[in-house]
RNA sequence: CGGGGUGUGGCGCAGCUUGGUAGCGCAUUGCGUUUGGGACGCAAGGGUCGCAGGUUCAAAUCCUGUCACCCCGACCA
C-alpha cells in the first residue's frame, strides 16, 4: 500500500529500510555525532523499551498454520478483519527488505517501476469483460453518485491503458513496467493469516513486445529474475506448468514453495516434469493394433439390474459375465460417463458428458481449467430433461457426440443435437468397455472405442493419482503441495486488443502489442519464508529480510551489564549492524531470553552472567550454537557471521 | 455454498446442563522483593457476557430470531 511505502522510503536507502526507533537514555549520545553518522545510527539501533511491541505467550485462537501464528504472537502484525492485516513496525521492516529485494531484482531487467491507484473506475475492466468475468471476488463499491469502482484485484487493464496513452511506436517497445501494491480479493474463505488473504501486497509486473518472439524474450527475463529473487529471499521454489486460465495467453508458469500446508498441488517425474496438478497432460497410450481389434468379440448387451454406480456395476458383472482372460472384472473395465453442465460467460446452459475409466474420478479443478471461461456446474433435472435419451446411471455413448442422432432433424424438437461427448485420454481406439446401454438396468459389454462408438474429442480432466505415467516418459508421477509464490503469464494479445493497444511498425503498420504479465505475492513470499524457518520456539528469519541483524541482551541488572551491552549496541550500530536491544530494565532474563527467540533475528549477544568471567556470549537463532567470548571480541565476530549467513 | 464449532475485560479461557446480578490465568498500573530460561507478595484499574426480542420477581445461563468469527470441504490470480 502506498502509506506503507511511504512510510519507510525516506529511510530506506540501498535495501535496509529501516525506520528510526532512536529514542532513550541514550539519546544524548547523538548530540556529539556529525549528520552522517547520526542518520547512520539512527537507522540500526532499537530499544526495546520503546518499540511498539507486545507479545503474546499464548496462541491466539484463530490462528492454525505456524507463520500465522508466530506473526501475531511476535508482534509483526494484527487482524482487522477476515484476511486483512495491519502490520506493527517489526513486520514493516520485514516487509520493506522483501519489497527492496523484489524491487532490485526488477530494476536489474530494466523494468520501471509506476504506481497505480488501488481504487479504479469500471470501465477500462468493462472493457475486457473482467467487471462480470471476476465474478464475486472483486471488491466493488461506488462513489456517491453511484458511479461503479473497483477495488483492483491485479492491473492488467491499467498498465496496458498507461502504455497506450503514452507509446505509439515500435522503437520504444521492449517495455516492462511493473509496481508493488496493495490488491483486492473477496476470497469467500481467507485462511492461513497471510497467505491468503482478502487484501494483499502483490509485486505486478508487465511486459510490452511488438511480436512473439520479443515476449519470449522478456518473458524469459522475469523468469530469470524471480529465480533470483527466491534465491535472495532463501525460498526453495519448483516451477510447475500451469493453467493460463483466466489470464488467458499461451504459456504460463507458477513458482510454488513446496510445502505441506500449501493450496496447490503439483505433480513432479523423476526426469524433471514439474506441472500444478490442473495442467498436468496424461499421455495416451498407444493405440491397439488392428489385428488385435479385429479379433476383438462384438459387444452385447446384458440385463445388469440395479446397477446406478460403478461398484454395483462391477459386482453384477462378476456375478453374471465371464471375463474373456478369466480374470474378474474391475472399476477399470468400465467406461463412466459423467454428466455435467456448462454455463459460458453469456449464460447459455449446455450438457456435456465425459467418459472415463469407472475407477477414476473427474477432478474439479482440472475439468474448471479445461472448460474455462465456462463455469462448471451439477447438471439440474432440469438440465437432464432438454435430453431424455440420457438414463440416469446407464449413460452410454451410443447417444452421445458424433453417435447421436442429431435431435430436431424432423422439426418436432427445437433441441441442437446429440449431447456434446469427450473422452479421457486413456480411452483409445480399440480398448474395450462395460458402459451403460442407455436403457435402465443395462449394460453394453466389450464396446470398443473407435469400432463401436467415437467422442466429439478428448478432455483430460480426470484426478491425477501418484504413480501416474509422467508424460516426458521418465516414470512415476509424485505428488506435492505448494504456495504459489509467483506466476508468469505469456499472455499475447488478450489485454492490447480489448484496450486497441497499438504502435506502429517499421512499416508504418499498426500492430497490436503481445504482452506478459508477472507476480509475485510478497506477503504470501514473507509468510512462505516464516512457515519455512520458524520452529517451536519461534520466528527464525535469514539475515537478508529479518528486522534486524542481532538481538543485544541486557540478561542482568548490575551497571556493568547495563553498561556493557549498551556500548556493544552501540559499537555494531557504528559498525552498520542493524541491532535491536533488548534495555528493559524490569524484565527478567528468561523473558527477554523466550522474547527474543520469538521474534527470530538471526544473531543475539547476551551480556549477562558471564561477564564476571569476562565473557559474552553470541547464539545463532537458526541452529542454537552458542560461542563465548571476550566483550571487546563480539562486534567483530557478529561481523563475522553476519558476512557468513549473507553470502 | 455444504458440514462442524465459537462469541464472557487487551489475550487465552471457566461459568450455561440445574436462572439469583461475573470469575481464573496472562497482560496492564503502583509499591516492595527478585533477576541466565516466560519470578513473588500486597494493592489497583478494566467487562452493556455478540445483537434483538421473549419467558421470569430475577437471564451470561432458558426460548426465538439475527449477526459475526473460526475450522474442514467446495470455490478461487
Amino acid at each position: 500500500m502506498r502509506s506503507v511505502r511511504k512510510s519507510t522510503r525516506p529511510w530506506t536507502s540501498g535495501s535496509s529500510g529501516i525506520v528510526p526507533v532512536w529514542q532513550g537514555s541514550s539519546a544524548h549520545a547523538r548530540e556529539n555525532l556529525g549528520p552522517l553518522q547520526r542518520d547512520r545510527l539512527a537507522r540500526v539501533l532499537m530499544r526495546m523499551s520503546k518499540l511498539f511491541l507486545r507479545t503474546l505467550r499464548e496462541d491466539p485462537a484463530d490462528a492454525e498454520v505456524a507463520s500465522h501464528r508466530l506473526l501475531v504472537r511476535a508482534g509483526y502484525i494484527r487482524r482487522t478483519a477476515p484476511g486483512i492485516y495491519s502490520w506493527l513496525p517489526l513486520g514493516l521492516k520485514v516487509l520493506a527488505k522483501v519489497e527492496a529485494i523484489v524491487r532490485e531484482e526488477m530494476d536489474a531487467t530494466g523494468a520501471q517501476e509506476v504506481h497505480f491507484p488501488a481504487l479504479l473506475p469500471r470501465e477500462p475492466y468493462e472493457a475486457t469483460g473482467r467487471w462480470t468475468e471476476y465474478g464475486p471476488n472483486l471488491f466493488r463499491l461506488q462513489d456517491r453518485k453511484e458511479a461503479d469502482y473497483l477495488l483492483a484485484p491485479t492491473h492488467e487493464e491499467m498498465f496496458t491503458l498507461l502504455v497506450k496513452d503514452l507509446y505509439s511506436s515500435y522503437k520504444e517497445l521492449p517495455l516492462t513496467l511493473y509496481q508493488i501494491q496493495t490488491k483486492y480479493r473477496d476470497e469467500s474463505r481467507p485462511r492461513a493469516g497471510l497467505i491468503r488473504g482478502r487484501e494483499f501486497i502483490m509485486k505486478d509486473a508487465y511486459s510490452f513486445d511488438i511480436d512473439e518472439a520479443g515476449l519470449a524474450a522478456s518473458y524469459d527475463a522475469q523468469r530469470a529474475a524471480y529465480e533470483r529473487i527466491f534465491t535472495r529471499l532463501g525460498l526453495d521454489y519448483v516451477i510447475v506448468s500451469a493453467m493460463s486460465g483466466a489470464m488467458g495467453g499461451s504459456r504460463s508458469e507458477e513458482f510454488l514453495f513446496p510445502c505441506e500446508i500449501g493450496e496447490d498441488t503439483f505433480v513432479r517425474s523423476p526426469g524433471g516434469y514439474a506441472a500444478n496438478v490442473e495442467a498436468v497432460h496424461t499421455p495416451s497410450p498407444e493405440p491397439v493394433e488392428a489385428a488385435v481389434v479385429a479379433g476383438l468379440p462384438a459387444a452385447y448387451v446384458a440385463d445388469t439390474p440395479d446397477t446406478p454406480t460403478i461398484e454395483s456395476l462391477v459386482d453384477v458383472a462378476n456375478a453374471t459375465q465371464a471375463k474373456p482372460d478369466g480374470v474378474l472384472w474391475t472399476s477399470a473395465d468400465t467406461l463412466k460417463n459423467v454428466v455435467v453442465t456448462l454455463v459460458s460467460p453469456a449464460g447459455a446452459r449446455d450438457l456435456l458428458v465425459i467418459g472415463l475409466p469407472g475407477d477414476r474420478q473427474v477432478d474439479a479443478k482440472r475439468l474448471e481449467a479445461a472448460v474455462f471461461p465456462a463455469e462448471v456446474e451439477q447438471a439440474t433435472a432440469k438440465d437432464l430433461a432438454t435430453h431424455p435419451e440420457l438414463v440416469a446411471g446407464y449413460i452410454g455413448p451410443s447417444v452421445l457426440g458424433p453417435n447421436g442422432a442429431p435431435r430436431g432433424s424432423d422439426g418436432t424438437d427445437s433441441a441442437q443435437g446429440a449431447v456434446r461427448y469427450l473422452l479421457d485420454p486413456r480411452v483409445v481406439d480399440g480398448t474395450a468397455w462395460i458402459t451403460g446401454a442407455n436403457e435402465s438396468g443395462k449394460h453394453v459389454f466389450g464396446l470398443v472405442a473407435g469400432r463401436d462408438f467415437t467422442a466429439d474429442g478428448v478432455i483430460d480432466v480426470a484426478e491425477v493419482r501418484v504413480g501416474d505415467p509422467a508424460p516426458d516418459g521418465s516414470g512415476p508421477l509424485e505428488l506435492a503441495r505448494g504456495i504459489e509464490i509467483g506466476h508468469i503469464f505469456a499472455l499475447g494479445q488478450k489485454f492490447a486488443k480489448a484496450l486497441d493497444l497499438k504502435v506502429l511498425d517499421q512499416n508504418g503498420k499498426a500492430v497490436t502489442v503481445t504482452m506478459g504479465s508477472y507476480g509475485i505475492g510478497v506477503t504470501r513470499a514473507l509468510a512462505a519464508i516464516a512457515e519455512k524457518t520458524c520452529d517451536d520456539k519461534g520466528l527464525s528469519w535469514p539475515v537478508q529480510v529479518a528486522p534486524a541483524h542481532v538481538h543485544v541482551l541486557a540478561a542482568g541488572k548490575d551497571e556493568a551489564v547495563l553498561t556493557t551491552a549498551e556500548g556493544l549496541a552501540a559499537q555494531l550500530a557504528a559498525a552498520g549492524v542493524e541491532v535491536l536491544y533488548d534495555d528493559r530494565v524490569k524484565v527478567s532474563a528468561g523473558v527477554k531470553f523466550a522474547d527474543a527467540e520469538l521474534l527470530g533475528l538471526p544473531f543475539a549477544l547476551v551480556v549477562g552472567r558471564g561477564l564476571a568471567d569476562g565473557v559474552v556470549e553470541v547464539r545463532t537463532r537458526a541452529s542454537g550454537d552458542r560461542e563465548e567470548l571476550a566483550p571487546d571480541a563480539a562486534v567483530a565476530r557478529l561481523r563475522e557471521l553476519l558476512a557468513a549467513a549473507s553470502a
